[in-house]
DNA sequence: AAACAAATTAGACAAGTGTATAATATAGGA
DNA sequence: TCCTATATTATACACTTGTCTAATTTGTTT
């Protein structure tokens, strides 16, 4: 079960405008809209992350005319959470206080995020 | 400033246990037995990565002999720190609120951790 | 000095990633 | 029906990463 792997930086990309998109399915010029555009990729490069992205299992397509059509099968949080966890584990030996107190040293977290750790932990107990 | 990018994984290897030795330098030997073999790696593979972290400016060297020699040029500490900003702001929108939020969903984390967390929190106030 | 053996260096190559050009298909209008 | 414009497909190619084989260096032993 170790077949979500970690995606490359430009599929990422396409992934996450997939995953964002509040209408599915979405054709090619609404992804090159939305990030290609920004890239400054030309459509082709798009569309072959796309059927990358495809062999990957991430998503599948079907064409309507002469425009092709993707459909979502992945779920981001899923995602995030393996690749979070990963993280964590390859350079913080899995702890987030670890990776926090290297981060943010002595006493340097934003008194608002402070705040907000502080929240979500009374929430947890 | 961004030339202190993100490192492959198999150089990352190596450079963590070259962060992680006791003594400086280090010769090739002393690599192949702390990480090459694990990773059953022949020798001028393992010499191979070392050379990429010499042109990325993360290690120098000096031949001793038949031998060469490897000095650290980076600190172990500032690395992750890049890495794990750049991780949370791609991923979580640079919140570690959020980020936990995701993996521990609802009341998953342990309270062993918890305590951990609560207490470095009491600590940065 | 010649030969060995141990270590390094030089190159090479396949797979993965970013990116594009040229070719092809197809909806719609003349 | 034929042409045009547009979208897609087929390829290709350069770089990076993981890995190695073959060639070369160099200290040591005859």
């Amino acid at each position: 079960m170790d077949n979500i792997r970690k995606l490359p930086d430009a599929e990422y990309e396409v992934m996450n405008t997939l995953w964002e998109s509040p209408v599915s399915p979405v054709n090619t010029a609404y992804l090159m809209e939305n990030v290609g555009k920004q890239k400054g990729w030309k459509a082709p490069t798009l569309i072959s992350f796309l059927s990358r992205l495809e062999d990957r299992g991430f998503i599948h397509s079907e064409k309507k005319g002469k425009e092709r059509y993707y459909f979502v099968d992945s779920v981001k949080e899923d995602y995030i959470r393996i690749v979070t966890i990963d993280f964590l584990a390859k350079y913080h030996s899995g702890s987030f206080v670890k990776m926090m107190d290297l981060v943010y040293g002595k006493n340097s977290m934003s008194s608002k995020e402070l705040d907000e750790m502080l929240n979500w932990l009374q929430q947890q107990y």
